[in-house]
This record gives C-alpha cells, structure tokens and sequence, in this order.
DNA sequence: CTTCTCACA
DNA sequence: TGTGAGGA
C-alpha cells in the first residue's frame, strides 16, 4: 500500500505520516527502484496506535518512547507511559476547572455588581496563578523509584522514620472502621502496605503513587487493587469518588502551601459525608518543622485548624514519638 | 503519484 | 506539531 492509500484509510495526510517517520515513529519499507514508501498491515496499526495515542494529547516523544515498550513487549513500561499521559491529562483538566471556576465567580461579580471589582479579580487570579505553579512545582526530590526494591524492608527496620509503622496502619484501619463495599483512596500508597489491610476488609481500594516502581510492587502484591500514577496535588480522579481518603508517612513530603491544596483535592475527590485519615510523623508546635530534605512534618494543632475551618469535625491520637494520626469527617 | 527540502506558524 | 510550495 502506498502512502496515498494509507493516508486516506487513516484519514490523516501523507505529509504527517512522513513527518512520523522523520521522527522516528515508524519505518515503512521502500520500493527499491523508486524509493517509495510500502505501507505494511503492521504499518497500518503501528500508526493507528500514534493516532489514538496523540489523540490523547500525547507528545511524539512519548508515543515514541511508549511504542518502544510496546515493541518490546513489557507490558508494565507501556502501562507506565498512558498513566503517565493519564495523569498529565488530570493536571490539566484540573487547571481548566479552576479557569472555568474562576470565570463563574466573574460572571457572579459582574451580575451582581455590573462591573468587575479589579482588586478581588487581581487577588483571584493571582491565587489560581500560585495553585497552578504548586502543582508545576511538584518534584520526585525522595527518588521513590530507586527505594522501592527495598520499601517493604525498609518500612519495618527504619527506627526513625517508620518508627511505629506497623501499629500505625493498624490504627488507621480501626479508625477509618469501612463497611464492606466502600471505596477509599490511599495517597502515596507506596506498595500498598495500609490498602492491602483495607482490602481484606472488603474495601474496594484505589492507590496513587508518584513511583512507577512502587505501583509495580503494589500491584504485584494486591492484584485486584487499582493504581495510578499521580500525586497529592493532581489526584487523577474525577469529584466525588470516594467514601474514604487515607494517606501514611506521606503528607510530610509536601510543603506549607501544598498542604492547603491537598486538603482541597481530598476534599474533592470525596463524596459529600467523606473522611480523611492521615498518619505521619507531626509536630507539636504551631508551625511545619522543616527538616530539609524535603521533609516538612505537620504541624498537628494547625493541621487540625485547617480541617476544622473547611467543616471537619476532627479527632486525633498519638502513636508513638513523633506519629500521630489525624481523622476528619464533614459536618458541612 | 511520489520524493525531498525549505520556509512558516 | 505539523503544513504548503515547488522542483525532480
């Protein structure tokens, strides 16, 4: 088949499937006398898979990168890449939420006022500005990837960071107390040590790791179990999903300001009546202890605050040292 | 009808 | 991330 043809089936321009290939996306065959491209049925379907895939928004750098793995056969690398692209996707969708949200408040204003207030328009869009670079400025600085072979080991003899682990865990599941049949979200799941307790409980459990090596892990160990890749600020979920979000040894990884925003997509991925568990190491006092290295343990008093301001009824408990576990449930 | 290159957004 | 022109 000549590229005339292939074009036409596929509905896209000979000049595009040239410029694939210029990109190093495919490799058809050439006539020897002419040099003209032969277009294979394998050809076919490779550029149908670069077509469903830009489709998604995809960069041809990816497609590439993600037809690689698929040439390769390793299934879980080309997993990796869509859920990588699916999480982008989520970032995005959620910037645009923000705009239309930000344009209503507008409409509102201009309704009610006929005319737009300048200084509360400018502080909004200086706050949806400072949310999106949040999210932008979000960056594996723990390199989970690498830690992952040895988490689970790690988890259990790590005296200082995971002091109290095990009896965390525990205790989160005795608080969250799910009926059978709810469905939770485990923020920084890691290989999904406090989901796998919730799922013999019959709690259908979600899992979201920024690491691609510990969703591997996790997924090898709960198979039934849904990951995606994704992070505290961009939770690739749609509103309202989930009866129950829990997060352990996790929250410390993010800054003051992503605390506030986290809080937030919790809240929207919850349902109305959903609750928030978190566990980690926190403070005392009344500000984030920055420990550098990207650790920020909460502060617990202003944790509280703030879940308490957003219509949480809240309760709290020590664990051991520094843990300390944190439950909210909505009262508005 | 195809190829390739150059410029352009 | 493509497209259009133009010569071979």
């Amino acid at each position: 088949m000549k590229i005339k043809e292939a074009a036409e089936r596929l509905n896209i321009t000979a000049r595009a499937i040239r410029f694939y290939e210029e990109k190093g996306l495919i490799a058809p065959a050439k006539q020897d006398d002419n040099q003209y491209r032969r277009f294979s049925e394998k050809d076919i379907w490779r550029l149908q898979t670069i077509i469903a895939l830009r489709e998604s928004g995809m960069p041809l750098e990816d497609i590439k990168k993600a037809l690689e793995q698929s040439d390769a056969r390793d299934h879980e690398e080309l997993q990796y890449y869509l859920e990588l692209q699916r999480s982008v996707m989520f970032s995005k969708w959620l910037e645009i939420k923000q705009i239309i949200e930000t344009t209503d408040y507008m409409i509102g204003m201009l309704k009610e006022h006929q005319s737009l207030p300048l200084d509360d328009i400018y502080a909004l869009a200086e706050g949806s500005k400072r949310l999106r670079e949040q999210r932008r400025d979000w960056k594996d600085l723990w390199n989970y990837d690498r830690l992952a072979g040895l988490h689970d080991q790690r988890v259990l003899t790590d005296a200082e960071e995971y002091r109290g682990y095990t009896e965390a865990l525990a205790t989160a599941v005795r608080w969250l107390a799910p009926i059978p049949g709810e469905t939770g979200l485990d923020i920084g799941t890691g290989t999904g040590n406090l989901a796998a307790r919730l799922i013999e409980l019959g709690v259908k459990m979600a899992g979201v790791d920024q690491s691609k090596e510990m969703l591997k892990r996790c997924r090898r160990k709960n198979p039934g179990m849904e990951t995606k890749l994704g992070n505290f600020l961009a939770l690739p979920y749609l509103d309202g999903r989930f009866d129950f979000v829990v997060t352990s040894f996790a929250f410390h990884h993010l800054t003051d300001n992503q605390k506030a925003l986290a809080l937030a997509e919790m809240r929207r991925v919850l349902q109305p009546r959903g609750r928030i568990c978190i566990v980690d190491r926190m403070v005392i006092s009344d500000h984030d202890s920055d420990s550098g290295q990207g650790k920020h343990y909460p502060s617990l008093p202003r944790l509280l605050q703030w879940l308490e301001d957003a219509g949480y009824v809240t309760k709290h408990g020590q664990i051991e040292g520094m843990v300390h576990i944190v439950y909210a449930v909505p009262i508005r």
